[in-house]
DNA sequence: CAGTGGTCTAGACCACCAA
DNA sequence: TGGTGGTCTAGACCACTGC
């Protein structure tokens, strides 16, 4: 058996998974465990090629913050040389890294560590666009705090989040207006631990996303999410925050928001008025 | 100058596009032309890497209806040959293509021309999932043409087919009933030229999605969709048709599908009801 | 068993960027 | 000018499929 498959991550600056002879066979030695991972069930698949494991190993230095968000990665030839492997797999892991938008290429100048700041568009997850321009036309939304307080999660937030019901969480609710209008009212929900010291104040003082935010103080990145869509009429005091009468149909987006380790870390809902924007969606 | 960039196709069976000597140049000549493509401005742009010509030259042939969907393309080493490079160079174009879901590969198999029908989704561009369970977990939905009509295309139809306001068109309306309750009302345009011939009958006896009886009685691919949504209250009569009172909020899903070659030649709008599905998104 | 796509490697050269 | 990612090639071997 050449390559040592299961060998546990030796740590950041170690990584001795390969150590193959030039002409050494490239795949999975049969001769190892059948895929069923362990009794736990949930196991990832055992048989994984080489350029996979790679992916692994990098998405855990980036879990470990071993380079932080906006910052470069080592160079293909760099990683090669730790992973022992070749540059041509380095870059199949990372290409498919890239595709999931966890690192950024930029031709010459390296790899880097994908962020909610810097990105030109300002808020990546967040499909409304105007009916007319497009989202940069509008400028940067208002965004006004209306609430934060820490309460125990009810059985809807503790099943989204993972935890338990009664487990402390945060809640914020605040609108966002477009063009002087108020458009989005949101509440938002995040496990009181990850979060312990997130403040209303903090929140206003931050000029930038809130997942931004999430990155560089509590070392939270979002890297994908799942929403799900509704049409509903909002109660007395959503129609009033919204400016809007209870008569008047909005889009309710409920988004649960997850980090490299797949972990849920967010759960928001938000109300979208429809009349001067649109929900946006490429199907492919 | 090695590489002609911009010769025309010489047609689906001899694509001289490389008459490379093994150790030639990888990249576009820099003696060629520079990037601005001509007066016309929207041109493509001329610099391109050889596996995105492959990639054009393979999209052309299935546009040509070279391979029919379902059919398997030749191998790569085949294509390779055709095309006079090498097997990865064809490799990179097939990925891309398959990243696009254009093109499914089957590992031992081959590679073969994705289609609308035998997929195991039943309607790949409806994201509308239920509550509890999965799309699956229904059955098939039960589909009932109310009304299919010729008609002259309106001023919003028309900018979204890119025909003219009064080209023919075909207009056509279903409702869509999920374990028996009608859950979603559609209105559906067509361009009257490529469509002629399509009957309410045809489309009542066709057992499979919509969009594969296109493909086989049309030639029409659909290969990507956009959509918008809103929430709105429905009239009278849609709200009939949906069985609910016209003060239940609905989604208003506006699609326009794509084919190959990014001619839209589809334009719906369809009323979801969200009391018992809801419809579904993966950010990323 | 032959043929397909999938993985891995090694080496060459190109385009882009910053110093 | 040197370093980065990007492209292209050639050859080897593996895994999967179906005859």
């Amino acid at each position: 058996m050449i390559r040592p498959f299961n060998t546990p991550c030796a740590g950041p600056t170690d990584n001795p998974i390969a150590m193959h002879s030039s002409t050494s066979a490239a795949h999975a030695d049969p001769s190892r465990d059948p895929p069923a991972a362990g009794p736990a069930g949930q196991g990832t698949p055992a048989f994984s090629p080489l350029y996979r494991q790679i992916k692994e190993l990098i998405l855990k230095s980036l879990q470990a913050g071993e380079w932080k968000p906006g910052e470069a990665i080592p160079s293909e030839m760099d990683l090669a040389a730790r992973f022992r492997v070749s540059q041509g797999t380095v870059r199949k892991a990372i290409d498919e890294l890239a595709a999931d938008h966890l690192l950024i290429r930029r031709q010459g100048k390296g790899t880097f560590v994908a962020t909610h700041a810097e990105q030109h568009v300002q808020y990546r997850f967040l499909k409304l666009v105007p009916d007319f321009g497009d989202a940069n036309s509008e400028g940067p939304a208002d965004r006004e705090i209306i609430d934060c307080r820490r309460l125990r999660a009810s059985a809807e937030v503790a099943r989204a989040l993972a935890l338990r019901t009664g487990d402390a969480v945060l809640q914020l609710r605040r609108v966002l207006s477009f063009a002087g209008e108020p458009t989005i009212l949101e509440d938002i929900w995040l496990p009181g631990g990850p979060f312990k010291g997130l403040t209303a104040e903090r929140l206003t003082d931050y000029d930038g996303p809130m997942y931004a935010l999430f990155e560089t103080e509590f070392g939270v990145r979002m890297v994908r999410a799942q929403e799900q869509i509704r049409a509903v009429l909002p109660d007395a005091e959503q129609s009033r925050r919204l400016g809007v009468t209870t008569q008047t149909p909005l889009l309710s987006v409920e988004r649960v928001a997850f980090t490299y380790d797949g972990k849920a870390m967010e759960m928001r809902r938000g109300l979208y008025r429809t009349d001067k924007h649109y929900y946006r969606n490429e199907l492919q």
